[in-house]
RNA sequence: GGCUCCGUGGCUUAAUGGAUAAAGCAUCUGACUACGAAUCAGAAGAUUGGAGGUUCGAGUCCUCCCGGAGUCACCA
């Protein structure tokens, strides 16, 4: 049974006992003992004054008599202000570490029988992946993970935007200007290739724009359009998507051709389809280099006219209103305004395909959950989709989450594709391992390995300063990302906690064979240390379920700094190998190898892997 | 303007309504003849944006204000 509500249900009957009082456990406030006082839980005992009538240290008194006697648990208490400290006997802990050594499964909740699909990535085929991408891959793998370890069976995906006019700018660009590169022929990444052509149109358009505006035709429109006093470079900068839409060749040039590609021109999709498999191709190595994969890849291309069947069904039940063509769903009252389903011209638009695609993976899948890891700018929109589906009555409805994450900022500012400020993925990786690879350079400690293991340790260490950095923070928040501290390999951060793990792994390499553990169960006169760890490894298993809970991964990340922190001043205070006696030794090598174990798991499922050397 | 989120030492972050607000970076000072110094210890640094309120108790909950961001499309 749980110690906290071992401790609960020992308060609710002491409260009993003492005073005559019926309390449940909701009214018995609990927190992990602070460290500059003596005891492992404290029970906050302020709430029963009312009940006791007494000052605070009175009850705190009366309760802690009573559940040392009653509690076998509980070796000790004492009292300070309100504050009742309780001491966990070294026959909890020793049983405890004992049990959690031989389970295998520590840390993993057996399986709820429920399925979750966790969106994420999610990215547009028409340029690379950025570092607001890793924030998000990062995030979606991590709660996968958490979501796994909790009981879930978990089917990752993502939706491949691979349509629309952004594509066939692209696609335009590069049959105009590349003379047939391919990313064979040119030794350019796929993805980075076809980003390039992204790019080359955008600024040859730019141009375009730019010449046009010194045409009669231009002055005409600005003449005729201009808001009162408006000058021409404002007004210019107002009208570019109409100019598109109006007057550009090359805006008709790249709608002609999204027009093919919907009628299924065999030039266009072949072209289409030669470019996109370019960007995948890309895309996995990228995925591959962070260590992430997919279950299921589903595909705007065969998504972006679904939602026809629940929209009929929506207009059946009265909640979705046509008005001509167009249909609508009115959520004033949810403050969330109009939100259109269908287009007047009849065509779909990005919310009548999630509703569409929802359908589709609850067909699929059957998953009780659906977590879309998406960033915050898309808050409403899905505020608005998820609506929809609630009042349709879909029974997957209810469990659906935006998990809404920050935006991802430079110390300059936002990255703003135009201005070049845009981090690639590819390089951001590169560069956190160049990075380690000086380090370890200097340290020296890797130079009897063979290059290969290096390398792999080099681009382990380099990742998990990376990983660590972005996910350590709060998803909620937005975060500034700054380059010089996101591959510092010390202080609180990835390499960190690594290096605790090694110097574990370490010692049990010295220890091995050479120690009999079963001499731990003689130790009993815990270090507070020691307390500490057993502690922090016990809360593992609850803090895995609430992470998953909370769709939080920075909750885990803090929680292996500590233990790491922990265990580095366990390290640096007092001998494992050179313990005191042979029972606190092969105590302190089974706490370590513990530690060990759950620092492994816990950065897992943050994507992080440990080096046995570093 | 309406709605949502964020405001914590110089910087980046932490804190189920509980004790003296906790760490890291940067700065300064110590500890390698050591189970691995990617470590540890110490110094300095904070009226938790501001004002009220609820509570025995508020960084946390409520109200108002200030500052920043997002969104308010028949775009995705």
């Amino acid at each position: 049974m749980n110690i906290i509500s071992v401790i609960q249900e020992g308060v609710i009957n002491a409260v009993k006992a003492v005073y005559g009082a019926d309390i449940d456990s909701k009214q018995v406030s609990m927190n992990v003992t602070r460290k500059e006082f003596e005891g492992d839980y404290t029970v906050v005992v302020f709430p029963f004054s009312k009940i006791a009538r007494k000052k605070p240290e009175a009850i705190a008194e009366d309760l802690g008599k009573h559940i040392v006697e009653h509690v076998a648990e509980i070796s000790d208490f004492n009292v300070i202000k309100g504050f009742l400290n309780l001491s966990i006997g070294s026959e909890f802990w020793s049983e405890f570490l004992n049990a959690a050594t031989v389970d295998p499964d520590f840390g993993i909740h057996p399986s709820n029988g429920k399925k979750v699909m966790v969106e994420f990535s999610s990215p547009n085929t028409n340029k690379p992946l950025h570092l607001g991408h890793i924030r998000n891959i990062l995030l979606g793998w991590s709660c996968s993970k958490i979501l796994q370890a909790a009981g879930y069976e978990v089917i990752k995906t993502q939706i491949v935007n691979n349509r629309g006019i952004a594509i066939c700018k692209s696609m335009l660009s590069w049959k105009k200007f590349a003379n047939g590169a391919t990313p064979e022929n040119s030794g350019i990444k796929g993805d980075r290739m076809v980003g390039d052509y992204y790019v080359m149109f955008t600024k040859k358009y730019e141009e375009e724009y730019l010449s046009w505006q010194q045409t009669e035709k231009a002055i005409e429109v600005y003449n005729e359009k201009k808001k009162e006093g408006q000058e021409k470079e404002a007004f210019f900068k107002g009208y570019k998507n109409d100019y598109f839409n109006e007057y550009s060749e090359l805006g008709k040039e790249a709608k002609e051709m999204l027009l093919k590609w919907e009628n299924n021109d065999p030039d266009t999709l072949e072209l289409w389809k030669t470019m996109n498999s370019w960007v995948l191709e890309g895309f996995d190595k990228t995925y591959a280099k962070l260590g992430v994969d997919f279950d299921k890849l589903y595909f705007e291309s065969d998504t972006y006219l679904l939602g026809k069947e629940i929209i009929e069904k929506g207009l059946e039940k009265g909640i979705l209103t046509k008005e001509d063509k167009r249909v609508f769903i009115d959520l004033e009252t949810k403050g969330l305004g109009r939100k259109t389903v269908i287009k007047s011209d009849g065509t779909s638009t990005y919310t009548s395909q999630d509703l569409g695609t929802a359908q589709l993976r609850w067909n699929d899948y059957g998953t009780e959950k659906m977590v879309y890891v998406v960033g915050d700018e898309q808050i409403s929109h899905f505020q608005g989709v998820f609506e929809i589906l609630k009042k349709l009555g879909e029974p997957y409805a209810d469990g659906l989450y935006h998990l809404a994450y920050g935006m991802v900022d430079l110390p300059t500012g936002r990255m703003k594709t135009r201005e070049g400020t845009v981090v690639d993925a590819d390089d951001l990786i590169a560069e956190v391992i160049e990075e380690s690879r000086q380090n370890a350079k200097e340290r020296g400690e890797l130079h009897e390995m063979s290059k290969e293991e290096q390398e792999e340790i080099i681009r382990n260490i380099g990742l998990a300063a990376l990983k660590f950095f972005i996910i350590k923070v709060h998803p909620k928040k937005r975060m500034t990302f700054n380059p010089k501290e996101s591959v510092d390999l010390q202080g609180q951060t990835g390499p960190y906690v690594q290096n605790a793990y090694v110097r574990i792994q370490s010692i049990l390499r010295k220890a091995a064979g050479k120690a009999d553990l079963e001499k731990s169960k003689l130790y009993k006169d815990y270090e507070s240390l020691e307390k500490d760890l057993l502690n922090q490894i016990y809360q593992y298993p609850a803090l895995v379920k609430s992470a998953a809970e909370d769709y939080d991964p920075s909750s885990i990340a803090n929680y292996c700094y500590n233990i790491a922190k922990t265990f580095h001043k366990f390290y640096h205070d007092h001998s494992i190998l050179k313990a005191e006696s042979e029972e606190a030794k092969a105590f302190r090598l089974k706490l370590a190898k513990m530690v060990g174990r759950v620092l492994k798991a816990a950065m897992s499922l943050l994507g992080i892997e440990m080096p046995e050397r570093m």
